[in-house]
DNA sequence: TAGTGGTCTAGACCACACG
DNA sequence: GTGTGGTCTAGACCACTAT
């Protein structure tokens, strides 16, 4: 019998699940079980492995939250033709994201200001006529350079603390997460070119290229703030998966 | 007793670990667990709910995953003081993409060339002096229009294959899928000026701000390609969590 | 050393979806 | 209807780590 039918070559007395994705992945790479193939189902495995139906099962949910795997009641396991690639970014608060990178973190707020909410936020937030709003500037440097410059609005609707808390020590993310924890949010990355504003608080030029992210938050289905972030020059967001 | 002691609202007879799931989201949301308390024991939750200890743990599990959650042996479980954000970026292929927005989707191959690696190549990929290379052009549009421009390098000599494959029908991406399904990849996504080149295949000016995605990729410790992709003006890449 | 999470097992029942 | 995955349970042992 070939030494390579059974994982788990350390010689430690039980399958793990870890074992079954190892060796379900690697029949998927050699094309054992080439795209689109159906899996045996997890009775066989669980026999052929020599472990419990639970482990292969947790081995082949995790691989199908991977990717990797298409599972069906009644229809079976299939290996997905297209693999679905999917890639997981973490977003720290801009301090942690400095610091980790070994630089002193300075923060900065620019311009604070209560006014009514424009149409393109009441819009984005689901505000009424009227509706104020807090309306936020700052920039976050690293090593005393420009790193990020964050321009935020928040409902003044739902957040009316949000008025008298004082923005010039702490930012206004960090005031947020611990005003409003565990929130809903909608993100999006994009270039843009900076606006005359952007430019000045990086020190770029007005119309160079700007890694931007927009960030909408709700809270028990309330809008709770809006946020433009525009990242320094050379500024890239990276992952492996 | 409190009725909402128990979750499971629904009459259901037995505890589900989304139900737990849930409720210790909403304990956490509501504060009954503040950031950085230490959450009650498998055990005793177990207990709380009415549900096997596998079931608590499961949901737990789920939510340290999540971010929301912070477990260590003997420690015992916290909520995260500062909460994990994640955001999780499906990649599709350029095809599906632009099809799943209902447009029509094409493909064109601009050029097609073996040259010696440039010296940034080699170093990306780790390939030795003197190693040749594939080299492509192309362009992939959405009813017409220029959607996503891809320069992209194959190692030769990873995928010699590659040299006399034809790409005038078929996009390298997909034909790479299927040559070498499920590898490791590298990815970053940045703002860049575009060059001449890529403002001509895309149809807008040069030095325009164009979102830009560079991926690496690796099969089995080998550098197989390495793709950079223009994205037209406009472009966002989206994700709630 | 003791307490907590991490995992495996064997068995059971259920829900969905294909024929 | 019937087969497959989805989940729960009760019990057990293990591994890490704080004390």
């Amino acid at each position: 019998m070939p030494a390579d039918q059974t994982p788990d070559p350390s010689g430690g007395d039980k399958i793990s699940f870890r074992d079954v994705k190892a060796e379900i992945r690697r029949r998927i790479e050699r094309r054992i079980w080439g795209p689109g193939d159906l899996v045996p189902g997890e009775i066989d495995l669980a026999e052929d492995f020599g472990c419990a139906r639970a482990t292969v099962n947790r081995a082949m949910r995790e691989l199908t939250e991977e990717g990797l795997l298409e599972r069906k009641r009644k229809a079976g396991t299939r290996v997905r033709a297209m693999p679905l690639r999917q890639a997981r970014f973490e977003i720290p608060l801009v301090r942690a994201e400095i610091t980790a990178m070994g630089a002193a973190y300075h923060y900065a707020l620019l311009s604070t200001q209560t006014v009514p909410a424009p149409d393109w936020l009441r819009d984005r937030l689901g505000l009424r006529a009227g509706a104020r709003a807090l309306h936020l500037r700052c920039l976050h440097s690293a090593d005393g350079r420009p790193y990020q410059f964050e321009d935020r609005w928040i409902n003044l609707q739902a957040l009316p603390q949000a008025e008298t808390a004082d923005f010039a020590l702490q930012g206004p993310n960090e005031w947020l997460v611990q005003a409003v924890p565990y929130s809903e949010v909608e993100i999006s990355f994009l270039a843009a070119a900076a606006t005359v504003d952007v430019a000045a608080a990086l020190g770029i030029e007005p119309g160079e290229p700007t890694f931007t992210a927009e960030r909408t938050t709700w809270w028990q289905s309330r809008a709770i703030t809006h946020v433009r972030l525009s990242f320094a020059r050379g500024y890239r967001m990276t992952t492996r998966y």
